[in-house]
DNA sequence: GCATCATATGAACACCTGTTCATGTGAGCC
DNA sequence: GGCTCACATGAACAGGTGTTCATATGATGC
């Protein structure tokens, strides 16, 4: 999961590619504006990363108490591995951090940003059910 | 079998899975702040589907301009079907809307979560960039 | 009617992902 | 030391994913 693979290298900035154009001047102004392409790799990293229900969860918990890897595992029923394997991906984008207090680590969100995130996605997903 | 089988009930409501719990009482918190499943399910497709780097373009793309599909393409860098399979995802996600004006279909975030949760996502990523 | 344009969709493929199982690591305690 | 606890990690497999290619749809204009 390293994210610093540019894997589909290419995109020329100034290669409209073989579309046709409706509007080029949106078009233009449209990628003037947009990202740069590291933002835009990792922001979709993140996004992933929480788009999987168990990693999902485990963030959801994090933001209600900080929590050790059992506790985690107990709260959203999942066995300690998976927790485990879980946690190294969110580490590993920032999204957790870690406490260590003798044998056992504490984890919880890395910032607030990401409370907030959630917040946002759980106020927009709870209009459509 | 009569009736006394000294066994303790299974499948109490706090006991999931086999893991040893250190903290009983905030597993239990935890466990009953959690939004239900439903949501949980709903936002982590939606995070998923936000974790494509081409879906992530695009509806960045949209939240600065309301585009058609060939001008997405164009301002994407990417071809008018997968522009057109990428847009079906976010559409059936609510996360974008489509207006028709004639022969082409334009398309704009389907409200204004979205473009928070992408200021969000961006705020963050970029300062550890 | 027919041709064309803008977009949508189906199938198929190579690639990626999350879990489980087994094992490793490193701190605390006797 | 040796043992146990709490956690981390590697390998491997089933299942999922995004793209391309070819084709379909539906609206516009002749």
């Amino acid at each position: 999961m390293a994210l610093s693979a540019p894997r589909p290298a290419r995109r020329d900035p100034d290669d409209l590619c073989e579309v046709k154009v409706t509007d080029l001047g949106r078009v233009r102004r449209v990628r003037r504006l947009l990202k740069p392409e590291p933002a835009v790799l990792l922001l979709a990293e993140t996004f992933r990363t929480l788009g999987d229900p168990s990693r999902l969860r485990i963030v959801h918990a994090l933001a209600l108490q900080e929590l050790c890897v059992c506790d985690i595992a107990a709260a959203v029923g999942m066995s300690q591995s998976a927790v485990s394997h879980s946690l190294r991906a969110l580490r590993q984008l920032r999204l957790v951090r870690s406490r260590r207090d003798g044998k056992t680590t504490y984890y919880r969100l890395d910032d607030a940003h990401i409370g907030r995130l959630l917040a946002d996605g759980f106020e927009h997903v709870e209009e459509q059910l």
